[in-house]
DNA sequence: CTTCCCTAATCC
DNA sequence: GGATTAGGGAAG
C-alpha cells in the first residue's frame, strides 16, 4: 500500500495529443480525459491478483484499486480484458492439441485402410485357392452342389465391390475435410 | 448490478 | 501490425 504512492508518480504518463494530431474520441467525447498505459508495477499487482482469482468480488476490486491508484472501473476493465486474453490462449492451445490428435487419427486411418486392402487381397487369394481345391477334389462336373451356393453369391452378399467404392469416396471427403479443418482461420 | 463480446482508439 | 486500454451493448 505504501508502495502505491511511490508507484503513483508515473501513473498517467501520457495524455492524448490534443494539440496537433487528430484525437477523435470514439463515439462520445465524454469530457476529455481517457486512456493511457498502466505502469509495470500496476500490471504486476493486477497479474498477481489475477493468478489468485480470475474474477473480482467488489470488495477486492475496491481494495486493489486503492492500492495501486486506479479507478475501480479500470480494475474491472483490466480483469475483463485479462480474462479475454486468457481465454484466447486456452482456445489456441486446445486447438493445437486437437489438431495433433486429428493428425494422429488420420494416420491411423490410413494404416487401417492399407490393412483392409491387404486383407481383401488375401481373401481373394484364399478364395481362389478354395476354388482350385474344390475343383481338384470334386472333379470338373461334380462341382455343381458347391457352386450353387458358391463363391460369387458370397461375394455379392458381402458387397465387396460396393464397399471398395465407398471406401474411396470416404477417403476423398475426408481429405477435403482435413484441409479445411487444418486451416480454420486461414493461417 | 456483473460478465462477455465486439471493436475503436491508442501505444510501441 | 500486435498488444493494451476502453466504450457500448447484450445476456445472465
Amino acid at each position: 500500500m505504501s508502495e502505491a504512492s511511490l508507484l503513483a508518480s508515473q501513473l498517467w504518463s501520457q495524455m492524448p495529443r490534443v494539440g496537433g494530431t487528430r484525437t477523435r474520441r470514439r463515439r462520445k467525447a465524454k469530457g476529455d480525459a481517457k486512456k493511457r498505459r498502466l505502469s509495470d508495477e500496476q500490471v504486476r499487482f493486477l497479474e498477481m491478483s489475477f493468478s489468485d482469482e480470475r474474477k473480482l468480488a467488489s470488495g477486492r476490486k475496491a481494495h486493489l484499486a486503492a492500492a495501486i491508484g486506479l479507478d475501480g472501473k479500470q480494475v474491472a476493465v483490466w480483469f475483463q480484458n485479462r480474462r479475454a486474453r486468457h481465454k484466447n490462449k486456452q482456445l489456441e492451445e486446445a486447438y493445437l492439441k486437437l489438431k495433433l490428435e486429428h493428425e494422429a487419427v488420420v494416420i491411423e486411418k490410413c494404416h487401417l485402410e492399407n490393412e483392409v486392402l491387404q486383407l481383401k487381397e488375401k481373401l481373394l487369394e484364399a478364395e481362389e485357392e478354395i476354388r482350385k481345391l474344390s475343383w481338384s477334389v470334386n472333379g470338373g462336373n461334380l462341382g455343381s452342389s458347391f457352386s450353387t451356393v458358391g463363391l460369387q453369391p458370397t461375394l455379392g452378399e458381402f458387397g465387396m465391390e460396393e464397399e471398395a467404392e465407398l471406401a474411396i469416396t470416404d477417403e476423398y471427403d475426408f481429405h477435403n475435410y482435413t484441409m479445411e479443418w487444418t486451416n480454420p482461420y486461414g493461417i
